[in-house]
DNA sequence: CTGAAGTGATAAACCGGTATAGCTCCTGCA
DNA sequence: TGCAGGAGCTATACCGGTTTATCACTTCAG
């Protein structure tokens, strides 16, 4: 026998096919006896229940889906990614679900697959990642009626359930902790405006900088990618007056920040301060270390997966639901200006 | 209408289910006009497979795994899975085959997952990687009937189908150009033996070592890890007579020790060169640039995606695919023994 | 003693496709 | 004229589960 079927298991324990799929699922409609003796075959002839023969009867498939909107060339170095999928895969796996992984160039691509994906019945639910400011993706899972939780974006009104950390808060304790250490002049090397992410810890600057007496903290766009990182370092660091800190949104361009400091001579961190915003190996790996700012991002997936869940269970739910806050790990990179 | 069905396609078309589905699959049995005009119902109804329903008629489920087996922690920051899985994914998108990806802690755990997998019906065939030298997932499939493709491990006889680039003709490469520059003690950061193409490298440089008049060209195992590779380099540069040259097994562990070297005041390239077997952004962003052996991992990924869909066709075949030489890319932390 | 409710089970429909046996024409050939 | 054979299509079984209608039987209240 190549693999039981519930009929098998019937036959075996002389009873209907709809007896043992109720003691198989554990619902009422058989006897103690009779599931136990149910549950003894089954077991013994090592039945797996037939996936495709599951999600077309139930309508589910027990499998979600993550897509990235990402060039796969930038992707792999940030070990962002890599945690949240086994943080969300941690999640799903307590509860059999199997995570679906798709690598897409944009995100036009990407509301096309969620499109394939609900018409072809391949996943129950989608997790959704860097939302931008007005993002069509939004617009396009509801209009599905695709059960979807937003990563890192804040839920406005009307909006998808979500998991989020407070960027505006840790992007606060990073400035906070510069001008403490007597920082006036602090550049903020940030992301591409368009996510809501990006936008917030822009505004978190923003706003920090006069209560914190800052003369000067300019916040500069980039497309997150290494090539611009350095580009933007090296020409704040070839100004008259230079910044004496310089804070990144990602670990890949404080990294690539360090280089054209030490390219240019100038020391860090006497006479600059760096940090990230974002840990990783990467971070650890420099000389000096640099100062980063920590998230659980494993953490952040597995709840990221609990909340998609509870979507699935019942999608009229909405859940906003904060994770713990980052926090500032000192390395040696950061110190007082000189 | 919320989701059509090829009954509503054959009730509009005036046809049988039957007709439906050969239309759809293009196999014959209904005429070159009903045909069209079926075609042409389906896309104005914009009809899609249901997964499920053709994974149960059919034995197919179009989905193959691969299965990552290392912690996640250390993920992520290399970019060889993310390459190699955007790779495979675009080798398998072209025949809407889609990717289920699954990190575990060990060895045994992927295997369960195989067992798993197949038991459910969830994929058609896997993808192995990092394969060991006696390595119980090739029996494990193979007890399974699970099609599968061996990436980076040439199959010895009776083997699994495979994609392989050649590792020691790569490793010769970077050797060779070592000791064309000069170096006669050139030391190897290798990666952990009990992997097939780490053995394969440690032998290349064994076998190479007499005939170019190397002195000392030991092979030091390590996890892979960054801090293994920073504590072997240490204990390299504290002895007395130092290696002039270093070659490590992946392009983590070469940063990391690019960093020890300039930790103990060490010159790179003055006093050391600095060679890392794989290349990525990150040996790019240090300074000095690495240089490193290139392989194009994308490639690699969407060759062995179809291997495996022939092999997945029909399992008999057993193919075993050479891929792209490696090349080294040559940038700042080379150059001549003092 | 009768009727109602509850328990433990069965048989059959169903999900959305694919595969196959079989039916009806039509054509070609002896 | 008869028949073989193929094209074009239909009807139906089937894949492996879940779900529902139904039924036999027991128990208990009235």
């Amino acid at each position: 026998m190549a693999r039981p079927t519930i009929a098998d298991i019937a036959n075996r324990a002389g009873v209907s096919k709809g007896a043992v799929s109720f003691a198989l699922n554990g619902r009422p409609g058989v006897s103690k006896e009779t599931r136990a003796r149910i549950l003894e075959i089954a077991e013994q002839m090592s039945w797996r229940p037939h996936s495709a023969a599951r999600a077309l009867g139930a309508s589910r498939v027990d499998s979600v889906g993550l897509v990235i909107a990402r060039p796969a060339r930038t992707l792999g170095v940030e070990p962002f990614f890599a945690h949240l999928f086994s943080g969300l895969q941690s999640g799903l796996s307590a509860h059999s679900i199997s995570l679906q992984l798709l690598i897409v160039e944009d995100t036009e691509a990407e509301i096309e697959v969620y499109r394939r994906w609900s018409s072809e019945h391949r996943v129950d639910g989608v997790i959704l990642v860097d939302l931008a400011v007005k993002d069509p993706r939004v617009e396009a899972v509801k209009a599905l009626e695709l059960p979807a939780v937003v990563i890192g974006g804040r839920g406005g009104k009307g909006a998808l359930p979500s998991v989020w950390a407070d960027d505006r808060d840790a992007m606060l304790s990073i400035v906070e902790y510069l001008a403490a250490l007597g920082h006036r002049r602090i550049a903020h090397v940030a992301g591409t405006p368009n996510f809501q992410h990006t936008q917030r810890r822009i505004r978190a600057v923003r706003d920090a900088a006069p209560r914190l007496g800052l003369i000067d903290a300019p916040s500069l766009p980039t497309d997150f990618s290494d090539a611009e990182g350095a580009a933007i370092t090296r020409k704040l660091l070839s100004q008259a007056v230079r910044p004496t800190a310089i804070v990144y949104d990602s670990d890949v361009m404080a990294v690539a920040g360090l280089g054209v400091a030490m390219e240019m001579g100038v020391a860090v961190p006497g006479e600059l301060s760096v940090v990230a915003f974002d840990d990783s190996i990467l971070t650890q790996l420099m000389h000096p270390a640099l100062t980063a700012l920590s998230r659980d991002t494993f953490d952040f997936g597995r709840q990221a997966a609990e909340v998609l869940l509870e979507v699935i269970a019942d999608p009229t739910t909405v859940i906003n639901r904060r994770t713990a806050d980052p926090v500032l790990t000192v390395r040696e990179s950061t110190a007082p200006p000189a």
